[in-house]
DNA sequence: GGTCGCCTTCACAATCTTTTTACAAATCAC
DNA sequence: GTGATTTGTAAAAAGATTGTGAAGGCGACC
């Protein structure tokens, strides 16, 4: 499931792409309105977040833009300013939800759910806890639970985990883990994806010396075995 | 969307340009192989289209630098000879399509579309299980299966697999291997292909002694008899 | 302000792969 | 058969990748 994240704001844009990737969404994230209609166009995502006061071209012209396209796909506006918010709706922009400024973690992740369960029946759901081995994980609760112990996880643990469960048995290159983790645009340091592997192989493994939920499939990446 | 264009004739080159640049693509031109093969490290385009007929280096030894540096970016040739045989060996070389001159813009435009198309849809190729002789080779596990045993493989391992699966019958020789596994620039020592040959066959090999997958051809390379 | 946790970078060691080397065995040309 | 060439393979050397502790930055929270 992949989606298009459109915010001008660096620090709004990161955080809400982390909660998406936690959430298992393929996130594309976009600065500015120009930039995303144009990433709408090539990358043709499930559905979009939609900052309504941006630079390039406003969130009403992006929203026009793509209902020209596709009047189908799902779009969520965000805003600081609920003024805005009625606008959308007086105008009948065709926003299928608005997210008003400053949001929670579980706000957001609620009206995304909502939003593509109304659009897209069939869809499992996606903050639902999984597991990967023994392992049951609570993504809601940026927790992790095995047998009785419980354990804290960050977002981004959480989309390592997703990501290995997801691929399960695949091995899951060191590529795609930046891409789907930090974004194209953002990728860190090459060694800062081994420093979390090796802090999560403390927090998750049973036995951190003899990984197995996170194994190492040396000069490509990494595989969790089903 | 970014097109390396390789063509020495100056109106074909820039009516394909134009076409290019029409369809939205960032072209990037070169009018011979080598210019070619430099250009494509420099710039990473999304897909090639490449004159059979050149200066500096013909169409196939572009293809097979390529090639040897990635093995999935779409490459279409283009030629004035419609002789099959042409066909055949661009196709044989990991060309994507063809066209053949003189052509027209219809035609041009539909076939990278249909190449974009179909290489931005199906990963799959690369990354699909294939098999030689008992042996289930998944290149996305980097793995193989023969009955209950599972081996770990290699991304080069799984190379040499499926070039000779590829090839089942004929003849690779020393050369091909190192083109399409190492890609010229960076050909090792040749003796570093009978040591991977060596540790392959001790890997996959029922019986290492007397290889059934990787057999020797003396003087010219190894074959796989399908 | 101070503390905390997370993320990132760095440094070094440990580990794993690839390549080269060396020599024995096999094959070929005559 | 003999000698030159090619291949198989163990072992050494070279090279690359990964694991992890330490340290600093940054924002969150109190």
């Amino acid at each position: 499931m992949k989606v298009l994240l459109a915010e001008d704001d660096r620090h709004i844009r990161e955080g809400l792409r982390d909660i998406l990737v936690a959430e298992g969404y393929e996130t594309i994230t976009a600065c500015d309105g120009r930039e995303a209609v144009r990433l709408y166009l090539a990358e043709s995502p499930h559905f979009v977040l939609l900052d309504i006061m941006m630079p390039g071209a406003s969130g009403y012209e992006v929203c026009r833009e793509i209902r020209g396209r596709d009047p189908e796909v799902p779009i969520i506006f965000i805003s600081a300013k609920s003024e805005e918010i009625d606008r959308v709706l007086g105008l009948e922009m065709g926003g299928d939800d608005f997210i008003v400024k400053p949001f929670g973690v579980k706000e957001v992740v609620a009206r995304i759910r909502a939003v593509t369960r109304r659009c897209l029946r069939e869809r499992p759901t996606q903050s639902m806890p999984f597991t990967i081995g023994d392992l049951e994980v609570f993504p809601a609760e940026l927790r992790a639970r095995r047998g009785e112990n419980v354990i804290e996880l960050s977002l981004r643990e959480i989309g390592i985990l997703r990501l290995l469960q997801e691929n399960r048995g695949k091995v899951v290159d060191r590529n795609t883990f930046f891409n789907r983790l930090w974004g194209i645009e953002h990728a860190p340091n090459s060694r800062t994806l081994d420093q979390q592997i090796s802090k999560l192989r403390q927090r998750v493994e049973a036995d951190p010396a003899n990984p197995s939920l996170v194994r190492t499939v040396h000069g490509v990446g990494y595989r969790y075995d089903g």
